[in-house]
DNA sequence: CTGTCTGCAAAGTCTTTGCAGCACA
DNA sequence: TGTGCTGCAAAGACTTTGCAGACAG
């Protein structure tokens, strides 16, 4: 497992330091996206100490070199970073705060796009609102 | 203009001021969509000073009223705020930051979402990234 | 008149930065 | 060994809050 993870840094021309192996494990492992403090509780937890500084300045690193993406969302004033595996998006229950992953429903719509305006799209982003099945009652 | 806008207020049951005229009005003439310093430095360029906690205050009451939504865009450490019209989205140039809007490719989709989910979807939103025709060059 | 809003100042939260010592390659 | 990374502390950006005086209805 610590294996995989430093071959992955390495792939991505990322030095191998313990700090973002923690980090990045943290990040695999997660099913959902987490924000810099939810990285630094969890790692707190399995008595592993690292600086909100490191977190922040390696999801940035992580972040540029492609190995991870960046998410916002409404009315949650912090990032939020997951690791890219296939390309998808996410449902998010404003009660609980539960989010969903999602297949993407706008596979060749970026095409048709890009003729009518003209603009290189690089990439896109779908965020879904709404209430979940236990907070609907 | 002031009259239509002060109606608006009032439709909404939002006590009319001269701040929220003036604030909302920003809001309503703009193309696109605005942050909070954006609104600020607009009104003192119009010699009318407000102070930014006061246009904060309002943008959450008139979100909180249904009056504008809230986007938050990747790599913009601020919201962005917008009078709302029709249902649609936005393509912003990763470059040069232009925004344009877009109509809503997912129309159907949120039906068939909580038919498959057990959700009750609420609202969705799209961002395209990509480069605009003179940032490509 | 009465409850609400604004100006003002201060604090809060998330994020970034500078520097010195430490660690990876 | 040398470059780049981390800890640490401080600053920065954006946003929120508390209070007293001002204003809308």
């Amino acid at each position: 497992m610590g294996e995989s993870i430093s071959k992955l840094l390495a792939n991505y021309d990322i030095r191998i330091t313990e700090q973002r192996k923690k980090i990045l494990k943290v990040l695999i492992s997660s099913s959902k996206p987490l924000s810099a403090s939810e990285i630094y509780n969890q790692l707190q937890q399995n008595n592993y100490q690292v600086r909100l500084s490191t977190i922040y300045r390696n999801l940035s690193n992580f972040h540029e070199k492609g190995l991870i993406k960046e998410l916002n969302f409404a009315g949650k004033n912090q990032n939020y970073y997951e690791f890219i595996n296939d390309h998808h998006h996410h449902l998010l229950c404003t009660s609980c705060g539960e989010i969903l992953c999602l297949d993407c429903p706008l596979q060749d719509y970026e095409s048709s796009l890009a003729r009518e305006t003209g603009y290189e799209i690089s990439e896109h982003k779908i965020k879904i609102y709404g209430l979940c099945p236990q907070c609907k009652k």
